[in-house]
DNA sequence: GGGCCGTCGCTTTTT
DNA sequence: GCGACGGCCC
């Protein structure tokens, strides 16, 4: 053996030497948190080009993010000291989106396709609607995307989807309409990248073949979060010799809403039942304690296999549990803690992470750390590329590239204001429908004098918008994108038109700001062409974003966390309806899958983690109480500190509302652990009078529909009274008293 | 054609 | 509490 060899495999423990050094043929590695999946992979890879002598260029490995693959990328290239041309290292998306455009010439899209987000999908489902002349508040958008995103998972095309009933008749409609606009439009979206290319890997033996010739060795990462179509994809990839390597771990599968099935990794013992399997067990990242917590968590979750992680780091520090009066409460202590665990453990701000369940929880947090100074970086959240004026600018650049993608048509046709309105649209899109022309086609034949249904006026005003676009497709040649933009934002006195929108100075003050900063962007593309540009931004994932090199405090969801590591971590709002999260109680499997989520945050911290809930919580601009989440309780007893002993008794919502002490003002405020906030406790505001209320706090109702239930709060609401109960077979319900009929039971 | 104002429905999670 | 959309009026 080298002394490379022995580099490669030297700090690995057997587990991940017998995975590194595994033979050709399939290979999966069940990997729990913090085993060391990603030194596994990287020395993988390593150890393929350097013992084996497989050239970079036949590898190809599939990561999560874009950012798990640079880093991936760069620390192969750190190990063997080397620059490596040609290895693939990419996410699904942009590994697919990258192949269909080099076979465009086998696919209905041409090779400067579109990346269509969930915004422009939305517009584009809108405009099937309306055509179909169906109304989107009976069908909604949201939900009929969601079960054709569903369709294109599972690889059902227009053709094939079957629905349900009427509302199955409809979306099947629905489905097909909106895939010729993504084929009239040149774009795809997200699924359509999957699709599309495991459908030409499938039809396309010629196609197929290549590229199975040319990648001799195919490894993916995060393998319990693959869904069908990814999985066909690996299988005819790797196929034939089946040098496929996968490491997963089911219990951290939490992407069952993008149509992942954790099962895959199962399917692929299977598929592939010469395959070697690696169990790796040892944790290398987290205390005991964080470790048992994690496990007494994960074990509620049947159809499991059992796991036995273990760590050489003995004890630990407990989890500490705080109950708060608010989410602003809640968001205080993170900061105090996160400041005195600063200075007393002399830790950095880029030690601590901030978790919750959903984006909106991210406000009471960040107003927290602006009120107190201390430093944060936010993943994800309404992003830059959501702001208006940058969907604006964006739009226009879109159709630089173009012509035909008549989401980004619709968006800036009149804006800034050229005298073309929805009238003049329709009617302009009606008539290049009648003519069979695409909306360039059109736009052509207007400048060329081809007679119209339209007026004089809107003619003219069509063929300047034409002209502008020809000049601009001329300057997009130079791939001086920052003079395109310049450009535009000249012709079209884009400033001015911000500042007419805006309501206030600072507004479009701060949107100018966005577009400098938009510009600065284009201007370090340099040699990247429009295309290229447009490309990199239609796929960069929210953690994509994140600076490592920034010392601060991390907010960020669960699902972003996945995959990384910080010394503390804080998981807040842990209450019933937020993790578990609501639309997870009538979903199968919905519950594991959020404790799944749980334990995936949990299992982040290295030294340290603070579990958080709120008794009251602002939503929809109100504030309404909650209830601890049941997930506190399968944390064993003796691990934690400043859990409510209201908590380590099986008790249901009602007691809880009962035994707490909070908005009740005769009593002392009673929170579990001692507080170190920087502002001081707020003092519980006393019930307001609940005249004219049919119903009271804990009383016990029954509805017709759902059962039993205890109410938890009821109040005046407009002329109605708005009743929330707790019921025992759906959870959390608000009602309008008048419809629900409510019978009172004690 | 464009601007203003009221209503509604809504929030998981993401490439 | 906010943004999308529709109706109404100039």
């Amino acid at each position: 053996m080298s002394a490379g060899t022995l580099d490669l495999l030297s700090g690995l423990n057997e587990g991940q030497r017998a995975a590194v050094t595994a033979p050709d043929g399939p290979v999966l590695v069940l990997a729990g948190p913090g085993s060391g999946k990603t030194r596994v992979l990287t020395h993988r890879i390593a150890y393929l080009i350097r013992e084996r002598g497989i050239h970079p260029s036949a590898i190809m490995a599939v990561t999560f993010t874009n950012k798990a693959a640079g880093e991936m990328k760069a620390r192969v290239e750190k190990i063997l000291d080397d620059k490596l041309k040609g290895l693939q290292v990419g996410t699904f998306h942009a590994i697919c989106a990258r192949l269909l455009r080099r076979e465009s010439e086998h696919t209905p899209q041409r090779a400067d396709f579109l990346i269509y987000d969930t915004d422009d999908q939305q517009s584009l489902i809108n405009q099937a609607l309306t055509e179909l002349n169906l109304d989107s508040k009976k069908y909604k958008p949201r939900s009929l995307l969601n079960t054709i995103s569903g369709a294109k998972n599972e690889l059902i095309g227009p053709r094939e989807f079957v629905g349900q009933g009427y509302l199955g008749e409809v979306t099947s409609r629905v489905y097909s309409r909106y895939q010729e606009l993504l084929i009239t439009n040149n774009a795809r979206d997200f699924d359509d990248l999957l699709m599309d290319t495991a459908i030409l890997f499938r039809d396309t033996a010629q196609v197929r073949e290549k590229y199975q010739r040319f990648y001799e060795y195919l490894l993916v990462d995060e393998f319990q979060d693959t869904n069908a179509a990814q999985y066909v994809l690996v299988s005819l990839l790797a196929a034939p010799q089946n040098n496929v390597f996968v490491v997963g771990d089911e219990d951290q599968a939490i992407y069952a809403f993008r149509g992942a099935d954790y099962r895959n990794v199962m399917q692929f013992r299977k598929d592939y039942p010469q395959a070697k399997v690696i169990l790796l067990e040892q944790n290398y990242r987290s205390t005991q304690i964080i470790l048992d917590a994690a496990r007494g968590v994960i074990d509620q979750n049947t159809h499991r296999t059992p796991k036995a992680l273990f760590t050489d780091r003995r004890g630990g520090s407990p989890i500490t549990v705080f109950e708060a009066y608010s989410d602003q409460e809640e968001a205080e202590y993170v900061v105090s803690i996160v400041e005195q665990q600063r200075k007393r453990q002399g830790m950095d701000y880029r030690d601590f992470a901030i978790m919750y369940r959903t984006n909106a929880q991210s406000r009471a947090l960040e107003e927290a750390f602006i009120k107190e100074g201390v430093p944060y970086k936010l993943v994800g959240g309404v992003g830059f590329y959501k702001r208006r004026e940058i969907r604006d600018l964006l739009a226009y650049l879109r159709l630089v590239n173009n012509v035909d993608d008549s989401v980004s048509f619709n968006r800036i046709i009149n804006v800034p204001k050229r005298g073309i309105g929805k009238k003049s649209v329709e009617d302009f899109q009606s008539w290049a429908a009648k003519q069979h022309f695409t909306f360039s086609q059109a736009l052509e034949a207007l400048s060329n004098g081809e007679v119209s249904s339209l007026g004089n006026s809107a003619i003219k005003k069509f063929i300047e918008f034409n002209n502008l676009l020809k000049a601009w497709q001329e300057i997009a040649q130079s791939n001086d994108l920052a003079a395109l933009l310049d450009d535009i934002i000249a012709q079209t006195h884009y400033t001015l038109h911000l500042h007419e929108t805006s309501d206030t100075t600072d507004e479009a003050l701060e949107r100018d700001e966005n577009v400098r900063e938009f510009r600065g962007l284009l201007k370090d593309k340099v040699g990247i062409s429009l295309s290229e540009f447009l490309e990199e931004i239609a796929l960069v994932a929210d953690v994509d974003t994140l600076a490592d090199d920034m010392n601060a405090v991390t907010l960020l969801t669960l699902h972003a966390a996945k995959g990384l590591e910080y010394p503390y971590v804080f998981l807040t709002g842990l209450e019933e309806g937020i993790l578990p999260h609501m639309r997870s109680f009538d979903e199968p499997d919905g519950m594991a899958e959020e404790r799944r989520l749980f334990y995936v945050g949990i299992t982040r911290a290295m030294q340290r983690v603070y579990l958080t809930y709120a008794f009251r919580r602002m939503t929809y601009g109100e504030s309404s109480p909650g209830v601890p989440s049941r997930f506190l309780r399968d944390i064993p007893a003796g691990l934690t500190e400043g859990m409510s002993a209201r908590l380590t008794k099986d008790i249901d919502r009602r007691s809880y509302m009962e035994e707490t002490t909070w908005d009740k003002p005769s009593l002392p405020i009673g929170s579990s652990t001692s507080r170190s906030l920087l502002s001081p406790p707020p003092t519980p505001k006393a019930p307001a009078p609940k005249d004219n209320l049919k119903y009271r706090t804990n009383q016990n109702v029954r509805h017709a529909k759902f059962g039993e239930g205890v109410v938890i709060e009821s109040k005046r609401s407009g002329g109605d009274e708005e009743v929330t109960v707790s019921f025992k077979s759906v959870g959390i319900k608000r009602l309008a008293a008048s419809f629900a009929n409510l019978q009172i039971l004690d």
